[in-house]
DNA sequence: TTGGCAAAATATGTATACATCTCTATGTTA
DNA sequence: TAACATAGAGATGTATACATATTTTGCCAA
């Protein structure tokens, strides 16, 4: 049995789901005596926690002054789609002969997803249900590739980045449609071993749902910091 | 004028500089108290420092034990230079038609490295101002694609990488030739926009000098983590 | 009325005492 | 002798009081 972890371990991962799911708004002030009140502890976890979540840039502390729940970084979004395509698309070709049962895992999460969609279920539901499956089948191509860690330094887990998926909301019905075709080209060319169209597969799909990014920024400007680039 | 910096901060640098240069080596033990009265401070800001370097993976804090600077992580330095190969081969292709003072600038840094191989100096100064010229192309060739911020996230400032790079300690002159071979072409490549062969190039650049990893790791055992797979 | 300075309010930064966890060493018992 | 229990040492974890930084407020003067 490993150790009971640390109150400032509770409070980082609960703060941290807070600001990933934007209960915490970007700008918000939070305060640690406030903080440290609500899990009645001293201020000495809360500060070990927010340290955590400032060197992970979800917090921003000013001395004397405040902590704040950072504002969400587009640059950094920018960068972070950017390797996902580059090494997504490298890692995909390092992909060996698929066994059957690597085969029949990747036909599986194709035919989840498409039941997923024939399914009537409302919107907000299948555009949530529909990501997680969309997460799942990217870690997995990684997986296969031997490159797990890779994907876990540039997955959804980005505080920014999965800020902005939040705000977004949800994909519209046809939009996820078109990310299932995509998915299943990709899959298709792994278990076929063809890459011709891959990088072309890869450049529409990762960008899929950023169309709307000017929209949605200028609705809540607050939120954001950087250049919106075109 | 920025405010002075903390006395955390201070030893924060002061630590990171000492682990990332050998000086405090991988599994070693460092103390909270001792490092305090190190500092003329008390335990709270070297807990701080110590948090912030916990965060970015250069020492592990194991509660009631004791605190250690962490072990060079092999499987790290596996993930950052696959990751510097496929995205600075992407990047390459980015650059469009170069200003003249952008083509000068890099064929300025050439003929720097081309002078210091030309200089007599002994190799170990020798290959230090090397590699850090060599650092200064692979950043330029990120600002001038203006993926300068996806540079920082994978350049030769990552502890595991640049420790590993200080223990190998000096690169033979005959290596730093084909690391100048290799500049050159890569130089060549971008002015004349023609990347027929920059994959090929890249492959071979960045694994050089890590032919002898084996050799390295065998000799420090104790100061790695990681499987070493070929 | 407005500009500026100073004090108060409030936040984070630091020092210190005590709590708890972990390993080790030592002694007791089967 | 070996295995286990246990007490101690020494490390990090937490609580709390005080120090310092920053903003805000409000008084006073031009």
């Amino acid at each position: 049995m490993r150790g009971k972890d640390k109150s400032s371990d509770r409070i980082y991962r609960t703060i941290k789901k807070e600001i990933m799911f934007l209960e915490l708004l970007p700008g918000q002030r939070v305060n640690e005596v406030e903080t440290a009140e609500r899990f009645n502890v001293s201020r000495t976890p809360v500060r070990d926690a927010f340290k955590r979540l400032e060197v992970e840039g979800l917090i921003e502390v000013r001395r004397g002054n405040g902590t704040f729940v950072s504002l969400i970084d587009i640059d950094e979004i920018d960068d972070i789609m950017y390797m996902r395509e580059k090494l997504e698309v490298a890692v995909v070709k390092e992909i060996g002969t698929l066994s059957k049962s690597q085969e029949i895992k990747l036909e599986l999460l194709l035919s989840e997803q498409r039941e997923l969609l024939d399914n009537h279920l409302d919107d907000f539901t299948l555009s949530k249900k529909f990501l997680e499956l969309d997460n799942e089948l990217h870690e997995t191509i990684f997986t296969l590739a031997n490159k797990i860690n890779i994907w876990k330094r540039i997955s959804n887990d980005r505080p920014h980045y999965n800020r902005l998926r939040v705000l977004t909301n949800l994909y519209s019905r046809e939009e996820l449609e078109k990310l299932y075709e995509e998915h299943s080209k990709i899959v298709r060319s792994i278990i076929n071993r063809d890459y011709a169209h891959i990088n072309d597969y890869y450049k529409k799909h990762i960008y899929r749902g950023m169309n709307n990014l000017t929209e949605i920024v200028s609705k809540h400007k607050e939120y954001f910091i950087g250049e919106l680039v075109e």
